[in-house]
DNA sequence: GCCAACGTTGGC
DNA sequence: GCCAACGTTGGC
């Protein structure tokens, strides 16, 4: 088994809250809607069953990270791309060439403390997640093992 | 509500 | 291939 992988998975939680996913069926969610390349690689290129997510609320009181995840199903065509109706549709995907793709996650569990993005940016060992970095927007985007532990140790103190 | 930073689009 | 215009993200 190789080891496993690491990442931060951004919601709005007015729009999709970790509590959403918590209440879904067997905790688990398509992650879909996502319409940025670079975000689209990382899911279609990196990630794979069992890697660990850090669920983290933007634009919210407080912005922070609130629980964790796990990828339980690998890259694959995100239908909500290829549906007029929904307000992910991208004409230029069609069936036989989806550009776009989404993973499903499962709830792992709620963190015992939010660790907030105000603690994240004074914490030295966490200033190089794409998270702090000014400008950048990724929605998905890879966390390092030392910045999973540190978080994780946050959340318990 | 504002707006800086960024990704994408489309004219040329 | 350049780059201005546009829409979006997301912290403040």
């Amino acid at each position: 088994m190789p080891p496993v992988n690491y990442w931060l998975f951004k919601s709005e939680p007015t729009a999709y809250s970790y509590e959403d996913l918590q209440n879904e069926d067997d905790h688990t969610a398509e992650w879909d809607g996502v319409r940025n390349f670079q975000a689209r690689n990382l899911m279609r290129d990196e990630m794979k069953i069992g890697d660990r997510v850090l669920f983290y609320h933007s634009n919210a009181k407080p912005m922070a990270v609130v629980g964790t995840a796990t990828i339980v199903k690998e890259a694959y065509p995100d239908h909500t791309a290829l549906d007029p109706r929904s307000k992910y549709y991208d004409p230029k995907s069609t069936p036989d060439n989806p550009i776009w793709m989404m993973v499903d996650i499962k709830a792992d569990r709620a963190l015992a403390r939010p660790v907030t993005l105000q603690e994240i940016k004074q914490t030295p060992a966490l200033e190089n997640m794409p998270l702090v970095r000014k400008g950048m927007r990724l929605s998905v985007q890879p966390v390092r093992a030392s910045e999973w532990e540190v978080i994780l140790s946050m959340s318990e103190l």
